[in-house]
DNA sequence: AGAGCAGTACGATTTTTTTCGAAGCTATCA
DNA sequence: TGATAGCTTCGAAAAAAATCGTACTGCTCT
């Protein structure tokens, strides 16, 4: 049973969405490997900002006003879709983030409310 | 309010406990630091044993059968100390820790249940 | 075709974390 | 007093993570 309260705004998926890059399986998700991801302050600014602001459209990085090289950019998004905490979609040129919320809150529930509530 | 569901045994503070060692007060608690400590399997290991086994009195880290040098051991324990995951309190000859249930349920609630659920 | 854009890949450097041996410290016990 | 127990500190080595410059790729627009 999900812990109760909180519900993120979750879209369904778009009919004609690209495959997602490689992630793990919902039921391979690993708490060390999802906390380990979340323990950062930039990538916990990332996914806070992914489940306060989201809308339906998935969000490339640029989106995030991120002042880091791009190629930093690229290692921590990637961080977080190989730890399960996000996945991650090619559009064109562009490659568009969101979180897994179902999976996170079915795996792990209540913890993607922390980072809702975490303060910088 | 806390979090309704789990509860983990919480025993009062006995009267004569040496001071705790040096620890962050609760509401200095951070997230990011809390998520990294646990983002450790044997870390992980520690915690939650103390959550599911613990008993009356705090345990010394001999009590948790962990196969490493023992400055292994002192480090991990004094992770877990400095981001405010445990107490450390000296009796004696011992270091005594236990799992500060009452601060992070109250700052992450639902964190805790996390690492009980965990299976290593 | 050429320019520009969004972001990736690679690789080097630096920083942080982990690991653990060796030596030290202090209380208790024979 | 010496021996042992239980754990710490120090320090060094190894492993892992973060940072970021440069070069590159693959679209799109003119």
């Amino acid at each position: 049973m999900p812990t109760a309260s909180t519900a993120f705004k979750v879209y369904p998926p778009r009919p004609e969405s690209p495959p997602p890059l490689p992630e793990p399986a919902r039921e391979d998700l690993r708490l060390e490997h999802v906390l380990a991801a979340l323990a950062d302050p930039l990538r916990l600014t990332i996914v806070r900002k992914l489940l306060l602001e989201a809308e339906e459209f998935d969000h490339p990085c640029g989106w995030f006003g991120i002042d880091r090289p791009k190629s930093s950019l690229t290692h921590h998004f990637r961080v977080l879709r190989e730890a399960g905490v996000t996945r991650q979609r090619q559009y064109g040129l562009e490659r568009r983030s969101h979180v897994r919320i179902d999976d996170l809150q079915e795996r792990f529930p209540g913890l993607l409310d922390l980072v809702a509530a975490w303060h910088p």
